[in-house]
RNA sequence: GCGCCCGUAGCGUAGCUGGAUAACGCGCGGCCCUCCGAAGGCUGAGACCGCAGGUUCGAAUCCUGCCGGGCGCACCA
């Protein structure tokens, strides 16, 4: 069941909804408390456009038959609310359920009403609430790589559906840039650097394989010269590391810049915990009471709050264990947030139970909640290929968007949901591009620019406010009306249920249903009435898919001949 | 061993805050361009929703136990 609770029909839908409780107390009287009026859109379009199980919840309380305790109080409702009968067409009892058919005019006007209000329709207004949202983090110690593009894809779009719905989201990206792997980033872009002057020197065999440290090893040259080829190990691994760090964290900006995706904190941890954010965290908790020592380290009770053990925060040797970090961190966000929200990879899903502890320990359980990216595995000529790091043969996300674009990578990234692992097969996503979903959507769109660009201006500026829309009664026509009319809805359960893939597959409905619209209908005809009528439908379809794929990251053009063209021409 | 995720048509998936004939794409079989863009539309075949119990008027959906696949279980980051 899509969740059909439409911004036209809804007024209608909640004035029957009360008529309904009314007819339910006078029917079925007792202490409990009645249950509320839900509806929701039958599969079957036979049953109308929405339907509720009230008389199937009521039957047991009311020892009769729900058939006929439906009928009843379908009879009853109207009398207590005349007013409907207009914009219900019918209100049948089968089954059981209460079937509601719209009259058409719910859906005219919602036609003219989208059109009035153009791209703010479905936008709500900002709520007050603050979010922070993390995701696509990863190690400043390489190119990100294609699992990033699926988070960067899916916090993105759930960043925009969330400000779309009124919230205040701060976008965040964490630098890991403590502990060892900064020192290995630091060997490492040092052996690069000497192996420009002695080609022999000895790569460490625990290295960042790949050669993307080298154009960094020659600037360091170019700056420096040989400065650091005789210096102390002691003088030169501060140095390599902040270099190494500052020029990955740049290309990792550049790389999400091209993708589409911009984040409003970059959190370098050493900062934060230079900042004291650690020592302050762990004192909450311990004001809290979730603190005890053991074994000579520190510890925190989040098996309190559902983890499996509890969690060191500062190890026995005094320094901090990383999960310090992730205190301080979170201590930091609900400080500022009312929510954190975070993305993570496949390989943290055993993090999940300790992070949303955090929350329970800090007094705000629920305030943090984390979303498992699935692991993606690339095709490439039928073949896997192979992402182990180890072996070097990583993958950019620069290479990605190379090959089939920025567009089908994240509409592709977006269609599944996130929980499902997902197999991208690059050859067909190249050869085959014609046959990618997103074109499927973005030709919908260009599709309808093509048709405005030959409409008589005149006509359009009559359907831009929402002129003759009363003429739509074709069954594509209402069919599109009402598609259009869930829009609002989807993008709230894409925010609810952190779900952006949800969005995705209603673009390519949307899409779908103009499609059938058009072959069955012709837009530009001899009837003036008719045509501007659906040139406003078209138009409200227009805004709807552009609105669609603008919380996608996707683009969404009016002609397709230039996108077509493109990555043809890259791939070669 | 413990925990998390996944098991729905040949393939890939949606539906999972319980509802009426299980949906979409690809693939396969038929059709539609004197007509606003055929990157489109129409139509056919194809599923005991992993298995077995339970809760319910009603289960793909909730609970339990199995089976199969993936991943994680450090005073590492």
């Amino acid at each position: 069941m899509s969740p059909t609770t439409a911004d036209a029909s809804s007024d209608v839908l909640a004035r029957l909804g009360a008529a309904l409780e009314r007819a339910a107390s006078a029917l079925v009287p007792g202490e409990e408390r009645m249950p509320s009026v839900a509806f929701e859109a039958p599969r079957n379009p036979d049953f109308g456009d929405f339907a509720t199980n009230l008389a199937l919840q009521l039957a047991r309380r009311a020892r009769r038959p729900p058939q006929q305790l439906a009928a009843e109080l379908v009879e009853r409702a109207f009398e207590e609310e005349p007013s409907l009968r207009e914009l219900i067409a019918e209100a049948t009892p089968v089954a059981g359920f209460i079937n509601i058919r719209m009259a058409p005019a719910c859906w005219q006007q919602l036609v003219a009403e989208i059109v009035r209000r153009g791209r703010d329709y479905g936008r709500s207004a900002p709520n007050g609430t603050r979010i922070s949202l993390e995701f696509g983090s990863a190690n400043p110690v390489g190119p990100l790589v294609v699992v990033q593009g699926r988070a960067l894809s899916l916090g993105d779009s759930l960043a925009r559906a969330m400000r779309f719905c009124g919230f205040d989201v701060t976008t965040e990206w964490i630098v890991n840039d403590e502990g060892s792997q900064l020192d290995t980033l630091a060997r490492s872009l040092h052996a690069r650097y000497r192996r420009l002057f002695d080609p022999s020197f000895p790569f460490p065999e625990d290295g960042y394989p790949g050669d993307y440290l080298v154009p960094i090893a020659v600037r360091i040259r170019d700056e420096d010269g040989a400065r650091w080829v005789d210096a102390e190990a002691a003088e030169w691994m501060p140095y390599f590391g902040r270099y190494g760090r500052d020029a990955i964290v740049a290309e990792q900006q550049t790389t999400c810049a091209r993708f589409g995706v911009h984040f409003e904190r970059w959190q370098s941890q050493h900062d934060l915990a230079a900042s004291g954010a650690i020592e302050a965290g762990i004192a909450a908790l311990r004001a809290r009471g979730f603190v005890y020592e053991a074994d000579g380290a520190t510890w925190v009770r989040t098996t309190e709050f559902g983890d499996d053990k509890d969690r060191v925060v500062i190890r026995s040797d005094g320094r901090p264990a990383y999960f310090a970090a992730d205190v301080a961190y979170h201590y930091d966000k609900l400080s500022r947030a009312d929510r954190a929200i975070l993305i993570l990879g496949p390989d943290h899903h055993g993090y999940v139970a300790r992070l949303v502890a955090i929350a329970g320990a800090f007094g705000k359980p629920g305030a943090i909640s984390a979303l498992i990216a699935q692991q993606m595995t690339l095709l490439r000529d039928g073949q896997v290929v192979s992402l182990s790091k180890r072996e070097g043969n990583v993958l950019a996300l620069d290479e990605i968007v190379d090959e089939v674009g920025v567009d089908a990578a994240r509409f592709f990234f977006l269609l599944l949901n996130a929980d499902t692992p997902l197999t991208f097969d690059l050859t067909l996503a190249v050869e085959q591009s014609s046959e990618n979903p997103v074109y499927y959507v973005q030709y919908g769109h260009a599709r309808i620019a093509s048709i405005e660009r030959k409409a008589p201006r005149e006509l359009l500026e009559r359907a831009a406010r929402g002129e003759a829309v009363e003429r739509l009664t074709e069954p594509p026509e209402l069919i599109l009306a009402r598609r259009l009319a869930e829009f609002p809805a989807i993008v709230r359960s894409v925010v609810d249920g952190l779900a952006p893939n949800r969005l995705a597959r209603y673009a390519r409905d949307v899409a779908a249903d103009f499609h059938q619209f058009y072959m069955a209908c012709t837009v530009l005809g001899d009837d003036t009435q008719l045509t501007v009528a659906r040139l406003a439908l078209a138009h409200a379809t227009k805004i709807v898919l552009a609105n669609a794929l603008e919380l996608l990251g996707v683009s969404a053009p009016d002609s397709m001949e230039r996108l077509a063209s493109d990555p043809e021409a890259r791939s070669v």
